[in-house]
Order: structure tokens, then C-alpha cells, then sequence
RNA sequence: GUGAGUAUAGCUCAGUUGGUUAGAGCACCAGGUUGUGGCCCUGGGGGUCAAGGGUUCAAAUCCCUUUACUCACCCCA
């Protein structure tokens, strides 16, 4: 049997109605605060991810879908949006038709990584991106929008999480200084902490093990080596998200992977997901537009995961499925009435009433369990006595009720079923 | 890439220390007097017990190999 690709899902009807939910809360949210929706190709030439996100991350060096095109250009599966927006930015020249941007997207993603709880080799984002302003308006104004699709999706536990990354050379200044503090301390560090000493030495910060920890609390802090206009910009997201009533933790370890972050990074947390507990993360990265071979841009942005929302969604038994409902079943009951029941069904589909009929040829009484199954608001018998005579009879399945309608009272019956 | 666990019907799972034709619930199909659902009742279809090998008189059950899935590490949404 052929099965799907290892850590790819099919999204099956039984569960469509979730995503359509949370797709319609996404576009709603996102129209509120005039984001407008940008689609982007799911493949682009490599070298956009290699040079955004950064050679030296796990995203660019182990997880991308690449290959060769017939052309021999190297291609990539996106693993994730952002540098594709840039992109589109830049080609398109956004920036010069108006001086601010504000996207929004939502997409399948691609990540060769190991399948577990809420992470998946194809899995599907929603984000906003603002470009064209440094303004911290809307570094508060996304992790805003973020927090208000989880909350009317009715996740209650979640958490936001903040930190400043400053500007690329006090950020290097500062690991310096971290390098310092732990060179007498190296030998006592476990052995996956050295190796992130070389290779990322913010992120031994997000070590779970014990001993780490202890070394690490006294280690200095990068938010407080960071650049004084960094500084005030974190002070004003704070205070602004204070001000949008949006709940929020200041996390000095919060570090993003992803290499193109500057200043504001955030990240929002479910305690109900597992162990890939970020729903949400983003933040601000100034240089990218540059990097990419546009204008100098500022620009900010998250990426939260459907499939963790929705597993946290679950998981807090929100989101409960409304039932599935279809407008008018018709029931044959004489078999030869095939034109008659297409004439018919066409006839209240124009009149945007959704119709199903049998294609089985059963009996009445099944049909009738499955206008029941399908809950069919009401059913119409077609044919029998009745109909020589030109009616037909239409029950209501809710109350039982049964009532003789002329056919040529057909307006009559819409203004029923349309109630 | 590393580690642990799991694999029996479409789904969720039973299956005793190895012992006849492998079970239940749900789902599906058909009936329960002419042309009417839900609840209920009766019946039915559906399994290479993940695959391959081994031990044994006898394997879903014990052993080995492979595969898939799950969870965790790494990293991330």
C-alpha cells in the first residue's frame, strides 16, 4: 500500500471545519488591522534560504527540502515564509508604492526533521509580516494579533514571552562577554552545551539540563548589554503591549533561532501541547531587506503553527465541531423519477439551498437514515400518490412535521427551508 | 542523527502460563409488513494478528531481523 511521506498528514473532511475556523479567525483578525494576504511560491531558489535564515542554523543545514531542477538551478520547499516575502518585497518593489506593508499569509511549510507531538515535515503556518517601519507600534501591534487569534480560537493557556536581541554588534559584544564568564567553567558543562559553545552560544541559555542551569544563573545577561536605542525599544513594546492589555513575561534566554532577528523577539508558549510547546514566534529583523539586495528595510513578523494550535486546541477542548448540516434531503420514492429529482435538486440549489439525494438506490428507509446521518433540516418525498396529483410532501426533521405542497408551490417551499 | 516504546477489523481496544473456526464496542450494510429518520431489536460483511525468518506437536502470544508509527533529545512553528 502507499502510504503518505513520513511525517506529512492527510486533513480529512471529518476535521475540515477546524481549519476553516481558524482560517476565517486568521483572515478576519488580520483585516481588522489591515493586513493584506500575500501567497508566494512553495519553492524558491535555495540561495534566499541560505542567505535569510543563515548557513550555520539547524533550518538551513539539516532540514531543507532541496533539490535539482531540470535546469540545474538548486531549489528549495519553503521552510518557512518570511524570506519569501522579503523577496516578493524586493521584486515587486512594495516598498516604493506605499511606505508601510502590512502582510499576512498562511501556508504549507517544509522541514526535514524527526516527526513528533506538533511538528511535522509538512506543516502549515499563518504569520504577518509589517514592512517599511521601525516603529515598535507594531512589533506590540503582531504579537497583539497573535495573541488575539489564539484567544478567540478560546486557548486560555498561553503564554507570551519577550526579549531584545539588540543590534548585531552588541550582540556580539556580548558574547564575548558570555565567552568569558564560562571559560573557567567550560570542563563543567555538559557535553551538548560545548558543542553549542561554538557553534550558537545563546542557545545554551535553552539547555533543560540541571547543571546547565546552575552555571548559567549567574552568567550575564544579554539585555543588558544590549544597544541603548535596543534598549528604549524594548521598553516601549513593553509598554505599548501593556497598553493593548496583552499579558507578557520579559524572558532574558528567549533567544530565535532563525539569523536574521534583530532587537524585539517574542514567542507565545501553550502548556498544553507537549514538549514543541511555541505556538507563536517572530520578531523584528532590520537588515534583512538589505541582505536580500533591496533597499534597507525594517521590517517584523511571526509564524505561528496550525497543527500546534489546533493540537493545543484539542488538547483545552475548545473548538468543539458544530454539527455539519445540509438544507433538504429528497427521497425518491418511486425509482424512475431520475429527471424529475434533477430537475428538482437544481431548481433549490440555484436557490442556494444545499440538496443531497440517494445515488444508491435504496430503499426509503435508508434514505431516510441517511437524511437523518446527514442532518437534513428537512426531507421532500418525491413521487408515490401525491405526486400524480402534482404534490409532494415536506417534512421537517426536527419537529416530525409533515406537510402537502403543490410543485408548482415551489417558491412557497424555499421561503421554508431558507428560514 | 540519537534514545525509548508500540504494531490484532475502517476506528478504539480485549485476547489468561503458547492450545480448536481470533473477539467486543463504535462505524458500515440489510431487515424489524405496502411510502418515513433518530431510540431499540435481529442478522450480515469485513483480519495474511505489520512483514520475513526461527523455536515448538502447536505461535496473535516466545526469539531474531526488517519496516512503519508514536514519544522524547537536538532544533523549531
Amino acid at each position: 500500500m502507499i502510504k503518505a511521506i513520513t511525517g506529512t498528514k492527510d486533513i480529512l473532511p471529518s476535521e475540515i471545519s477546524k481549519w476553516y475556523l481558524l482560517e476565517n479567525t486568521v483572515k478576519n483578525i488580520f483585516s481588522n488591522y489591515n493586513y493584506k494576504e500575500i501567497r508566494t511560491p512553495v519553492f524558491e531558489e535555495t540561495l534566499l534560504f541560505s542567505r535569510s535564515i543563515g548557513e550555520g542554523t539547524d533550518i538551513v543545514g539539516k532540514e531543507m527540502y532541496t533539490f535539482s531542477d531540470r535546469s540545474e538551478t538548486s531549489i528549495t520547499l519553503k521552510p518557512e515564509m518570511t524570506a519569501g516575502v522579503v523577496r516578493a518585497f524586493i521584486e515587486h518593489s512594495l516598498g516604493k508604492q506605499q511606505p508601510l506593508n502590512k502582510l499576512f499569509y498562511i501556508s504549507p511549510m517544509f522541514r526535514q526533521e524527526r516527526p513528533q507531538a506538533g511538528r511535522l515535515r509538512q506543516f502549515h503556518q499563518f504569520g504577518g509580516e509589517a514592512l517599511g517601519s521601525s516603529s515598535m507600534l507594531l512589533d506590540a501591534e503582531l504579537i497583539h494579533i497573535a495573541y488575539e487569534i489564539l484567544r478567540n480560537l478560546g486557548l486560555k493557556d498561553v503564554r507570551v514571552k519577550i526579549n531584545s536581541l539588540g543590534v548585531p554588534s552588541s550582540r556580539e559584544n556580548y558574547k564575548n562577554i558570555l565567552r568569558k564568564y564560562l571559560a573557567d567553567k567550560k570542563n563543567k558543562l555538559s557535553e551538548e552545551s560545548r558543542k553549542r559553545l561554538d557553534s550558537n552560544i545563546l542557545r545554551l541559555f535553552d539547555s533543560k539540563i540541571e547543571s546547565d542551569q546552575e552555571i548559567l544563573r549567574n552568567a550575564p545577561l544579554l539585555i543588558d548589554y544590549i544597544d541603548d536605542e535596543s534598549k528604549k525599544d524594548f521598553e516601549q513594546v513593553k509598554e505599548f503591549l501593556g497598553k493593548l492589555n496583552v499579558p507578557f513575561e520579559t524572558d532574558p534566554a528567549l533567544v530565535r533561532g532563525l539569523d536574521y532577528y534583530t532587537k524585539t523577539t517574542f514567542e507565545i508558549v501553550s502548556g498544553k501541547v507537549g514538549s514543541q510547546s511555541a505556538l507563536v514566534g517572530g520578531g523584528r529583523y532590520d537588515l534583512l531587506a538589505e541582505q536580500l539586495g533591496g533597499d534597507p528595510t525594517p521590517g517584523v513578523g511571526f509564524a505561528a503553527g496550525i497543527e500546534r494550535i489546533l493540537l493545543a486546541c484539542e488538547n483545552e477542548g475548545t473548538l468543539n465541531q458544530h454539527d455539519e448540516k445540509i438544507d433538504l434531503y429528497i427521497v425518491k420514492l418511486d425509482k424512475d423519477l431520475t429527471s424529475e429529482l434533477l430537475d428538482l435538486a437544481l431548481n433549490f440549489r440555484r436557490k442556494n439551498i444545499s440538496v443531497d439525494f440517494d445515488y444508491l438506490n435504496r430503499s426509503v428507509k435508508a434514505q431516510m437514515r441517511e437524511a437523518n446521518k446527514l442532518n437534513a433540516r428537512y426531507v421532500l418525498f418525491l413521487g408515490g400518490e401525491e405526486y400524480k396529483s402534482g404534490s409532494v410532501n415536506l417534512k421537517n426533521m426536527k419537529t416530525g412535521d409533515q406537510k402537502l405542497f403543490a410543485l408548482k408551490d415551489f417558491s412557497e417551499m424555499v421561503k421554508i427551508i431558507s428560514q
